[in-house]
DNA sequence: AAGCCGGGGTA
DNA sequence: TACCCAGGCTT
């Protein structure tokens, strides 16, 4: 008996793949293992069309990742500017200088020592074997949970415990000995293209013989959703101090916290703390409330109020603060912002000339 | 087990 | 508006 007639889920889905699969994403061409682990990365919870320019221009600046290990921290996070999860972008960055100290300047090919690197769990670690190594190991992504459990009729969250072990010993047994990487890659695209979240399309799927919730007309259902629950408002006050050269007062924001490490602006709680704050770090004399705004993050809302204190003249003492620095538009533009304040700073620029 | 961590796309 | 997306780490 072949392996193929045993496996029906890996044979029909590798058939569809080598007609409709995609096969020109630039991670693919080279496929090695640093632009693989660099795409996986940057494609935790961030969509494909999202992920392509941050890779092609991170890929041209850092083409190795002994060009990654070597580089400084501040080149990875601007890099990283715009594309979210931060800490995803330092996490590569320690990788990268750990593979260069212990693992001779490679990414390991042993899943339980790459799987230690900070940044991959489970999923990334065999999704970086199979593809750039063509070794049988599961993956279990955000596109493969939603083909098993439709597959599969698999109710309850996939992000209950319970739920995703089940899925990952169905991810494991269809996992093929042969074609890992096409196999790999195909059951991403199947999700990505056909078995997407609303609407799928089922007559041109080759999983749709076999498949629970097509039987059944349960695909509007699977996979279950989460259970939602109301998030909380927060709010901020962000303090813009422009100089007469209409340079802008950064902050690089502390190791906790949502954008730690990101330059970003000064902030306060409200607007007394704000005056008291713009004292502290500049002679100032006026403000002017800039237009609020709302940023919203998975587990709460950010209430954002912008207030210009316009020709502020620099204290002595803040110029020997490393974590404060005036910038220019040139500066600000090589920086790692967050995409709101980075958004603010330039409507201000348009506005304000 | 639940919370935390971004930003963009979509219905 | 609410939810989801090529998840992983911390508590």
């Amino acid at each position: 008996m072949t392996v193929d007639t045993r496996n029906a889920f890996a044979t029909d889905l590798l058939a569809w793949f080598d007609r409709h699969g995609r096969h020109d994403l630039p991670w693919q061409h080279p496929r090695d293992a640093y632009r693989v682990w660099l795409s996986e990365v940057m494609l935790q919870q961030t969509q494909v069309t999202t992920v392509i320019p941050y890779f092609l221009r991170f890929v041209g600046t850092l083409p190795t990742l002994r060009d990654l290990a070597a580089a400084d921290e501040d080149t990875v996070l601007a890099l990283w500017s715009g594309l979210g999860y931060y800490r995803r972008a330092r996490f590569l960055h320690r990788a990268a200088q750990i593979c260069v100290e212990q693992h001779q300047g490679e990414l390991p090919r042993d899943f339980d020592a790459l799987a230690a690197l900070p940044g991959i769990g489970r999923s990334t670690a065999g999704a970086i074997l199979a593809q750039a190594h063509g070794l049988r190991f599961p993956i279990l992504d955000g596109n493969v949970k939603r083909v098993l459990t439709r597959y599969h009729g698999i109710h309850g969250h996939p992000g209950q415990s319970a739920v995703e072990k089940v899925l990952w010993q169905h991810a494991d047994a269809h996992t093929p000995d042969e074609r890992v990487a096409d196999y790999t890659q195909a059951i991403m695209d199947l999700g990505a293209t056909l078995c997407v979240r609303s609407r799928p399309l089922c007559s041109g799927c080759p999983l749709a013989a076999g498949c629970v919730a097509h039987r059944d007309g349960l695909t509007a259902q699977l996979p279950s959703a989460k259970p939602s629950k109301a998030i909380p408002t927060r709010s901020t006050v962000m303090l813009v101090l422009r100089d007469a050269n209409k340079r802008v007062l950064l902050e690089r924001r502390g190791p906790q916290g949502v954008w730690s490490g990101l330059w970003s602006l000064p902030e306060a709680t409200d607007h007394d703390g704000a005056w008291r704050a713009a004292q502290q770090l500049a002679r100032i004399d006026d403000a002017q409330a800039l237009a609020p705004f709302i940023h919203v993050f998975s587990h709460y809302r950010l209430q954002v109020e912008p207030l210009l204190f316009d020709d502020a003249t620099a204290h002595r003492a803040i110029a020997d603060n490393p974590s404060l620095r005036w910038c220019d538009t040139g500066e600000i533009a090589a920086l790692g912002l967050p995409a709101p304040v980075r958004s603010l700073l330039q409507s201000l620029q348009g506005i304000m000339q």
